[in-house]
DNA sequence: CAGTCTGCTGAACGGTGTTCACCAGAGGTG
DNA sequence: CACCTCTGGTGAACACCGTTCAGCAGACTG
């Protein structure tokens, strides 16, 4: 980089102010991806909005990124940027497992919209697959026969998608109330709820506090309570069957 | 209805061939959705094509359906149209609750793309009401505590929601390779998983045999299952805890 | 028979993703 | 230092999209 001094304003042989040009990528476009996601959500997210976050015409997005799909693909990869999953402890699987759904969930709350992205992502990339080693490892460690094993990180992460993705929409549903927070959608349903007529859903508002009760995390915990304690049935079951014919032995930590 | 004769060819005092009108009303811009979303999918779907099904100007669609989001939300309420759940029977609790996924999953694959409507539908709308009180009402008879209960058929369907998303999205990706199967995506999936460097990924290759292997339904068969057993274990601890006090008993069927 | 009113038409507005001819400017070469 | 090439921009265009609106035709009402 060469030192330069400032034009001077009246010196007309330069071309311009200042083009400087720093040089367009894949990574400042998806960088200027996340802050037009941020500022105006999915639904508005569009090539020529990104292309004005750079000042740059939209065309020129093209010869960096081959069309908005890719654009979403690399965006949706930043989601595991640095997500570094515990090594497996098998006597905390269950608390392993349970932090590595909050850890997702985390990282899908912290961009707008982002579970929309995220949902239509592939989940296969080269990026992603040393978390689902680590994933796959615990589940192994933890006593899961092998079948239950390989699937039980593609439901956890399904689970965890479609949870944030649905957050997503309700918080768009009720982005124009400008004042949006969760406990005052959660006192409308419940109310909504309290005025069903018994007779016909005697169970629906006998349950009306619960529905809708709690906090998002709370209602996120208990699902993925829920997926554990299923898993956690399949371990003992193992345990107890299959006293006699070791399987192939999980290997422990990759190095 | 009068009943007129037909037209005389040459009868030029009529001014059209047979203009008859059949009057349009949102359950016939539903069903010519539903024409171009199999026909088209859903990233195709348009009032203008819609509109072009019906053979009508795409303005004529915004006098019955206010919207194109209206328009989806009227689509997704076809789902719930004539599904009975099975009345409720303790005995029989996780084969319904598994009978009633399964009846969900069937519902969305019968239309290309469906759930992917489905999965920004409001699904607390009075049309889906009855299915949520009798899956309550199962949860509920099961022995399940009420905070579970409440929560467990927003679990289970999104669930399947999220299942059926996630194949829509797939064929949606192989769709142009045009002789689709699932059973040549699980082969390539696992000549993938197979092909992982094992140094790195030793329990990802170790499983690559169970990783995609076997149908769709199996995948989602195991996964209802999970869930399944995880509220069984909340029936488990409800019934030793809870042998003193005696909760509001959950009503039956309602009449 | 006149009048109103409902429900459709066609055109338009402002947006979208994507493509393509063109061109400026940096880099290397003679 | 002049020239040439070639990378990576530009701006216009295409074919769509959801939505709105002035106008009009035909059926119903008085």
């Amino acid at each position: 980089m060469s030192e330069e001094l400032p034009a001077l304003p009246w010196d007309r042989s330069r071309r311009r102010a200042a083009p400087v040009r720093v040089p367009l990528t894949p990574e400042r476009i998806v960088d200027a991806a996340y802050v037009v996601l941020d500022r105006e959500g999915y639904d508005k997210l569009s090539m020529r909005q990104v292309a004005a976050e750079l000042g740059v015409a939209v065309s020129a997005l093209y010869t960096h990124v081959s069309s908005k799909d890719e654009l979403l693909e690399l965006m949706y990869l930043r989601l595991f940027r640095g997500w570094e999953v515990p090594d497996p402890d098998p006597a905390r699987w269950r608390e392993q497992v349970a932090e590595f759904a909050r850890e997702g969930l985390d990282r899908l709350r912290r961009h707008r919209d982002l579970a929309r992205i995220s949902m239509v992502g592939v989940p296969f990339s080269p990026e992603v697959l040393p978390q689902m080693e680590k994933l796959v490892t615990i589940f192994r460690l933890a006593g899961l026969p092998d079948p239950v094993a390989a699937r039980a990180g593609d439901l956890l992460s399904t689970l965890v998608d479609a949870f944030a993705f649905e957050e997503s929409i309700w918080q768009d549903r009720y982005r124009d109330s400008s004042d949006f927070s969760w406990t005052k959608v959660s006192e409308t349903f419940q109310q909504y709820f309290e005025d069903l007529p018994p007779d016909r859903f005697p169970n629906l508002s006998a349950l009306a506090p619960h529905m809708v009760s709690g906090s998002q995390n709370d209602r996120f915990d208990l699902a993925v309570e829920i997926v554990i304690r299923g898993l956690a049935s399949f371990v003992e079951e193992a345990a107890t069957a299959g006293e006699s014919g070791d399987r192939s032995a999980p290997a422990g930590e990759p190095r």
